[in-house]
DNA sequence: CGAACTGTTGAGAGGCTTCAAGCCTAGTGG
DNA sequence: CCACTAGGCTTGAAGCCTCTCAACAGTTCG
């Protein structure tokens, strides 16, 4: 399944511009560098699926990646999707699990693998990207601990307001204020937690309400802090 | 709120039992000694509320402590428990957030305060500190996707099932097969995330299935395997 | 002993799901 | 180049699971 078909550019591998590895000294850089092994993903291509053992985690340096979770009868519950900037596979990496999630790729990518050898050897030697990382990870504790109440306690459309303001801050929108992540219906329905049809019914009564417009799967933001009210943020 | 009656005793201070701090070295254990704070919380206590400023993490040595956040029209979602040999407050305190969680003592208990310095002096001196940290802050994030996935996805009759058997694995079972905590029908509709009403409606569903008996707030496990099924694990 | 909280049961309403059928779009192979 | 097929999208109808409201019993505690 895996599909490699042409190198990335320089440019495309490099992390320089990641958080994480900002209080790095110049030789532990240089041997992340050294270590790391950059590939280009086709869409549709998995990364790795749940229950793999896995080698490293990854750096997205390009593309759009799905994480998501099978549930009851195969239907998949999509937990996040990690963009330029962000890293996956690390949770199951560090606590030394199976992977819990599957990894795919639904917007060209390039990641960078960097193996679990070099993580233990950065967590040894510089508290300061320990710390760094105690932070991703429980900032990404906070929102599943937040969502886990969402889910919980709201109606199937303050969530479907609530996840398309979620997809405006972590991909913008462009000047036509068009969501800057393609999704179908279904994959839409599988991060709210429900069957597809709600899911196109609602869109069209939020287009009717003149909250968005739809044309295929571009979605464009109308009127934000009415979106905003109908999540009841 | 916060009422403090009596010391603690030695026993209920020591916190040597502690995964977290199994590979401290003796002078860092001392400093954690010397540094921590041991009080005895009365059952009602509010130890902190979401949005407050957290001062460092808490220790739990003796009791229960109830984690939840406060959602739609002040509903209260239970995210997790905490027993002996657990830690709270520790996410927020690592991404320097205001608490996203309250936590209330559920069961008499004794919690050591632990200063964020001493936190932070922790993660710089031992990185196998750090690293036992991620492990347990992983860890907890695939709990929480986890429960995402179900939540998403199950009935609330395979989401009561489920977490009966969670708080199985947790607070295990005495002599009798009753469950070691107790918890109120409301507390565990929040848990749940459904209706006080239907917790109680399915509970004695079960009951008549004989999968559980009921009195009070008792609750006895008498089919497993059953309960199992109908949790669909 | 009364107040406040917890637990229980019933009835009615409604949000969502499921099933089914048809349309549309995009990619493929002859 | 175009018909064809597969997968995505849409809409309708039926029904059920779950929630809400309401009334009342039981329990706990000052």
């Amino acid at each position: 399944m895996r599909s490699v078909i042409k190198r990335p550019t320089e440019e495309e591998t490099n992390l320089s511009g990641f958080q994480l590895f900002k209080k790095l000294t110049e030789d532990e850089f240089i041997r992340l560098n050294y270590d790391k092994t950059c590939s280009l993903f086709k869409k549709g291509t998995i990364v790795y699926r749940e229950g793999n053992r896995l080698t490293g985690f990854y750096c997205v340096t390009k593309g759009i990646v799905k994480l998501f979770k099978t549930g009851v009868d195969g239907k998949e519950q999509i937990l996040r999707f990690a963009k330029r900037g962000e890293i996956i596979a690390y949770r199951s990496l560090l606590s030394q699990e199976l992977a819990c999630t599957t990894a795919k790729v639904i917007e060209e990518a390039v990641l960078c693998h960097v193996p679990y050898q070099t993580l233990l050897y950065l967590i040894q030697s510089n508290w300061q990207f320990s710390h760094h990382m105690l932070q991703i990870v429980c900032r990404e504790l906070r929102e599943a601990n937040d969502y886990i109440t969402d889910i919980a306690q709201k109606t199937v459309r303050e969530r479907l307001a609530e996840v398309l303001l979620l997809l405006k801050e972590n991909f913008d929108l462009d000047n036509q204020n068009n969501l800057q992540i393609s999704l179908t219906r279904e994959e839409l329905a599988n991060m709210v937690g429900t069957a597809t049809e709600s899911v196109i019914r609602l869109l069209s009564e939020f287009k009717q309400d003149k909250l968005i417009e739809l044309q295929g799967r571009k979605i464009k933001f109308l009127n934000i802090p009415a979106l905003r009210r109908v999540a009841n943020i």
